[in-house]
DNA sequence: GTCTATATAATGATAGAC
DNA sequence: GTCTATCATTATATAGAC
């Protein structure tokens, strides 16, 4: 899936891969799409478990960007996200997991806002952890495919932003500069 | 492509659509890759259009985030992105495409930043674009799949952010808070 | 330009032997 | 569980008539 794409992912292609015929993908599995949901479900466990992870860190902002940062997984978020605009069964399971992974981890990253950053309404822990994981979402993907303009920077910006509202233990430079 | 998917556009469904027999799609392009190029051009011609519009006009910042909202064109994006994981022309173009797409308006943006942002290395245009770029294009492909948590916390950050760099005419509240 | 006809290969899925 | 055999469908692409 990820070198060839979720079109290229069949029965034949799985099968031979584990060195065995075609015909037994439709034993294991009563089809092609209950195969593709359980692989996306699969997955959508192993992210999670990373950014549970993550949350539970000492500087979980920062954990955050690093956990969304590789463009391999990018790459495969891209490829479900195509799927789901057109299966249904992979796009319900994709807004349930979508929605759950944005609140994970929602109180604690607002506890830590609230004893670092400066008191302003627009800094809201929903929005903070959506840039997050949109921006790193978008670096990842973009690495993928061999574009870089611009990653160096706003990798800066970040590593600025995320200065400001979680400093680092040996750095205090900076705060309340915001 | 947009309902069904890059993997279901053929040369059937294609000559269907405006009432031809799928031979003559054979006529007409080469093949289906070429016919897939021809399409991915004139879109990246038209998004290019639209972002260079929004770079002439008086809120650059606040227009490059406007064109970038339409979901239907998420969508569209997720799909090329996913094609491009796979085939290798049109990965080489959305690489040539994204880099130039980032680099537009830049000596634009940064002449205005220059002249309403506070003085911070980073704040750097670069960065500024493609943040704009990132979180817009993921709350558009979020949208597209009916995803929706954390999405109005974050419009009213990146406004809130969008008003400290560039004060609207009526707007000169919370200026050089930042 | 548009058509019919056709070559060739791949797909998802089922039936039944062992 | 794994296999062989098979079916119906669909795909890209070419050749040649009109």
């Amino acid at each position: 899936m990820i070198d060839q794409g979720y079109a290229a992912l069949t029965a034949r292609k799985v099968a031979e891969r584990v060195g065995l015929k075609h015909q037994l993908v439709y034993y294991y599995f009563h089809s092609m799409d209950e195969l593709l949901l359980t692989a996306f479900r699969r997955r959508t466990g192993q992210v999670m478990a990373r950014v549970e992870q993550a949350i539970g860190s000492p500087r979980p902002l920062q954990a955050l960007w690093d956990a969304h940062s590789d463009p391999v997984q990018a790459a495969l978020t891209v490829e479900y996200m195509a799927l789901a605009n057109h299966n249904e069964a992979i796009r319900a399971e994709t807004v349930e997991f979508g929605e759950r992974l944005r609140r994970t981890g929602l109180t604690e990253v607002a506890q830590r806002l609230g004893e670092t950053a400066p008191k302003a309404d627009a800094l809201n822990p929903f929005a903070i952890t959506m840039a997050i994981q949109s921006i790193s979402g978008i670096l990842g993907m973009e690495a993928a495919l061999g574009i870089s303009g611009g990653h160096a920077e706003m990798r800066a910006l970040v590593q600025w932003c995320l200065d400001q509202l979680q400093p680092s233990p040996g750095d205090q430079s900076g705060q309340r500069d915001i």
